[in-house]
DNA sequence: GTCTATAGTGAGATAGAC
DNA sequence: GTCTATCTCACTATAGAC
């Protein structure tokens, strides 16, 4: 028992934040079998050993931040029904992805490395809750299509389409900034890029844009999520 | 000097040809560093140190690979004028770069995992060659939001839309047939999915779609309810 | 020209010192 | 509880046998 962890942390907890920070940066760089425990330990300023005594293993801190950025990603999802405006949910979906994106680059690129990899320790999340997530909101869709509320797309590939636009700026970060000439994305790229994903995906889809009256309301209620 | 390579290749040819294959695999899925010479080895079917015979070093290999996939990339990239229609350009846009993803996934994912350690080996193309192209484009895109063929989206978000959406059919493929529960993505998705990202996004960007017999043969193709 | 045996390095993990 | 010294194994690469 720590009788002290408040604001100072004690070794322990510090040192795992340190060591997970440092890990994602590796991992997402280099996969799970290219990120070896050296490197991890020198990004995060500690003896080798040290990082596989407070985390157990390789593969058990490899696990733990998939765990965290899942988390993440989860709190991201709300559920929608058929009676909200299709506008605002899209507008919503995208925001929300795109925070993600930007505050979290490199748990997404972790995420995309595992699923380029073939996604060995996600099958059954894919597969079940994320499936059945994926399912829900494509039935609203075609609910809001058959109501005349948008295009007859295909609901599962504009879900597809929302997720790629926006975690290609975490996933490809170096080649935009190659093609680019910047050194970083900052807040002005992110917001530049949400207004154009916006514009031009309920657009193509054939949904009005949430009423311009009152978006203040909207992105209030959307950033209220804050601890993501 | 082999006297019969045709149709029989020489050995070397065709263990060549064998290991390239490998190794795009296994590059692709564990990355540079992840990617073991054995684990390259087992997947050609042939000895460990017989394949660094014949390809010198796991670096040389690498760099064999993307360089062949930045040149079937580069086989893709046609020229267009201000003169061209946008609906045209495009469509084959999309429809090109959606054929090399479906052609060479594993050439896309050996990209992806490229730029997602941070481009090391691809920086001086991406700064010169393909940030000159990109330029190039989108001065004709912006050419034509000032003619009123198409919305005054920022041309670069643009392009880096269309690469996105068709790069995510690679590279997380496996989150796609996770979710659709199939185990492999044949023809017909990727023409339904084609058909789905031209709409979207010539609709999107305020472009006609390329002349066709009809809008009913488009929205056909659009609207295949079986994904899931 | 083709392949095997082996060297040399760096990996993940652990027993035990502080 | 925290960290160091060390073990074992798998890796890339090569020298030399066929």
């Amino acid at each position: 028992m720590t009788s002290m962890n408040s604001p100072e942390l004690g070794t322990r907890a510090r040192n795992e934040n340190v060591i997970l920070e440092a890990a994602e940066h590796v991992f997402a760089c280099h996969g799970y079998r290219g990120a070896s425990v050296q490197a991890i330990a020198e990004a995060a300023g500690l003896p080798k050993s040290n990082v596989l005594y407070y985390v157990g293993s390789k593969r058990k801190l490899y696990v733990a931040l998939l765990e965290r950025m899942m988390s993440r990603w989860n709190a991201m999802l709300d559920d929608i029904s058929e009676d909200d405006d299709p506008g605002e949910v899209l507008e919503g979906f995208i925001r929300s992805k795109m925070r993600l994106t930007q505050r979290h680059p490199q748990g997404s690129r972790l995420f995309a490395a595992e699923v380029l990899q073939g996604a060995p320790f996600l099958q059954e999340y894919l597969h079940g809750e994320l499936r059945e997530w994926v399912r829900a909101r494509a039935r609203v869709f075609e609910h809001w299509a058959d109501k005349g509320l948008m295009d007859p797309v295909d609901p599962v590939w504009l879900i597809f389409l929302i997720w790629s636009a926006t975690q290609h700026y975490a996933d490809f970060e170096a080649q935009i900034l190659g093609i680019t000439d910047k050194t970083a994305l900052g807040e002005s790229e992110y917001r530049s890029v949400t207004e154009f994903l916006c514009h031009v995906i309920l657009k193509g889809c054939g949904v009005r844009s949430a009423a311009r009256v009152g978006p203040s309301r909207d992105r209030q209620a959307i950033q209220s999520k804050e601890t993501i």
